[in-house]
DNA sequence: CCTCCCATGTAAGCCGTTACATGATTGC
DNA sequence: GCAATCATGTAACGGCTTACATGGGAGG
């Protein structure tokens, strides 16, 4: 599993307590990576036993202590290990494509609901993207040589997007007619 | 979860066996939908506790029994109930991307050679969505028109993989340079 | 007052993967 | 002989989701 990885890929570019992690995944990370605030705890908590990680307190007013983790040689030494590797490529499994397969038995301004519904979401995460990329772009080219690597993920996720709304487009046109 | 639907979509279509459903996953229904033998078998099983499908055994010569399953009343009941809610907007866990994202503490040859591998899969997938698409737009009217929704689900697949091949060679040029 | 944000966690249960198991037929 | 295809299943384990739980501060 990846989710482990993601973390200690994540805590290798900087030190982050969990609910940072949180933000991360829902953010930027979030279009290749999806988790929920209570498995990172939970990961976070397996990967300190496995002494991948380790966190200091950090005590803030007014808020909660902060558990800041950071990852430990061995913990570096695992990640390079399971990028040495090779993974899988990915397998798809999309409720909606499970759904427009079975369209013929439903209403089908039921089913055009639920696609501009879909499109809506998918077009605000492609915006926010090109933002992201807009502050890229913008930047320094010795910061754009150092985040080549999630600059190629961003374009992933712009790419995959474009492609979705190009799909959305075509098979409502296709479904009306 | 929606691999109860997936099946119970599938069997609306024509009764299968677990095997037949299984051909089916690695197939067509394959670009949206994945599932092992064992995850299927299981949830026939279920379904069937369930009183959504039934089944009835086939006698083979030479090979072992069949169990073929169909939906019932109350499975195309359920079936529709399901595709008249509504589902949430896909979440990607894209492993393939964790490990592009910590490119930097790995070497280049690595990361250029695993983005290659993962091509060759993506063009052989690619390739032979076309050749379905192919025998779609040579087939009968009516056969079109009885199999749009499918068809849609066709496309998802096709643009999807078009832009991942688009991508896949972008990252290539610009890991290189 | 109510909701959202910050910040962390536990527990139950389902979903999905990996491993194990059987057995005949077809093709190289 | 060996691998692949047909055909079905059980068991163990890990991943992920849903629900439950706490508690202060900020803003409308």
């Amino acid at each position: 599993m990846s989710l482990k990885h993601a973390i200690l890929v994540q805590l290798e570019t900087e030190p982050s307590s969990g609910y940072d992690l949180l933000q991360h995944f829902k953010g930027g990370l979030g279009y290749f990576w999806n988790a929920k605030h209570q498995q990172i705890y939970q990961q976070l908590k397996k990967l300190t036993e496995q002494k991948f990680i380790t966190f200091s307190l950090e005590q803030q007013s007014g808020k909660p202590d902060k558990k800041i983790y950071k990852i430990t040689n061995m913990g570096i030494k695992e990640l390079k290990r399971w990028l040495s590797g090779s993974v899988k490529p990915n397998k798809i499994n999309d409720a909606l494509l499970v759904k427009l397969y079975g369209g013929h038995l439903i209403e089908e301004v039921n089913v055009i609901n639920e696609l501009k519904s879909h499109q809506q979401t998918h077009e605000k995460i492609y915006h926010s993207l090109l933002e992201i990329e807009q502050t890229y772009l913008n930047s320094s080219l010795p910061f754009q040589k150092k985040f080549k690597f999630p600059y190629l993920t961003l374009r992933r996720g712009i790419l995959g997007e474009q492609a979705w709304l190009d799909w959305a487009n075509e098979a409502l046109q296709m479904i009306k007619k």
